[in-house]
DNA sequence: TTGACGTATTCCCATATCGACATGTAAGCT
DNA sequence: AGCTTACATGTCGATATGGGAATACGTCAA
């Protein structure tokens, strides 16, 4: 057995350094590949690799504009870690636990908002 | 050109299954490797390497206690990912914007507190 | 059609991984 | 001393990786 593929899960596809700074890139907005490619001084080809990786994990949606090929941040898959490192926040920081509280009053705030759907 | 070490960062570290399930058990405080052992149901060397990684990330801290080894928590390494997926967070909730207001807010109210203990 | 462009896919290879099993080492007990 | 317990480390093998280079598409322009 060896590792598990980058494609198991968030947290491994982004354990690649190029594929964050993709990501990071996408924040910015949707973008053609071709722009990723010069941005992150990769080879083409690499940066496809990586973008297929990020797809099937669902950090990423893909549009097609004509020859081009638009992608775009979901930032949705990337929830799953945040949450996973919420159980980690008070080892770094004790005041959060006043934070959980404001966090609690807000989603009460505005019940059946779209906090929890899906 | 292979992966890179799953000891280069805390996103490589944390990309194994395993290794987060030996995070989540510490977080209920220091555990001895044989606790960790049987809780995860894993074989003793792979929790002691497991454990090496997330000690080279700095991750978890050890102690000794005769011929035993207390590990815990550290989440403090784990910080920097959660700081980078902040950048995503308002990809799957636009709400963020004002919780983001909200914690500048108890930032300036409590200036020079315990934000920064180290 | 021919050709250029924008992407995706395939092949090759050096490398690091994770689990299983064996061994090493230090601490504690009798 | 000898034995056992608690960990750490080493070796082996199967596997997936990520970059490079080549190639296969699909689309648009002449």
């Amino acid at each position: 057995m060896a590792r598990a593929a980058t494609t198991t899960d968030a947290f491994n596809a982004v354990a690649e350094p190029r594929r964050r700074e993709i990501l990071e890139v996408l924040v910015g907005g949707e973008q053609p590949v071709n722009d990723l490619v010069r941005r992150l001084g990769l080879a083409q080809p690499q940066v496809s690799k990586h973008l297929r990786v990020l797809r099937e994990v669902g950090a990423v949606d893909v549009r097609e504009d004509g020859r081009r090929r638009l992608y775009r941040l979901n930032g949705e898959a990337l929830r799953p870690m945040h949450d996973w490192l919420r159980q980690f926040e008070r080892s770094w920081s004790e005041r959060f636990d006043a934070l959980d509280r404001v966090l609690d009053d807000l989603k009460q705030k505005e019940p059946g908002d779209g906090a929890g759907d899906e």
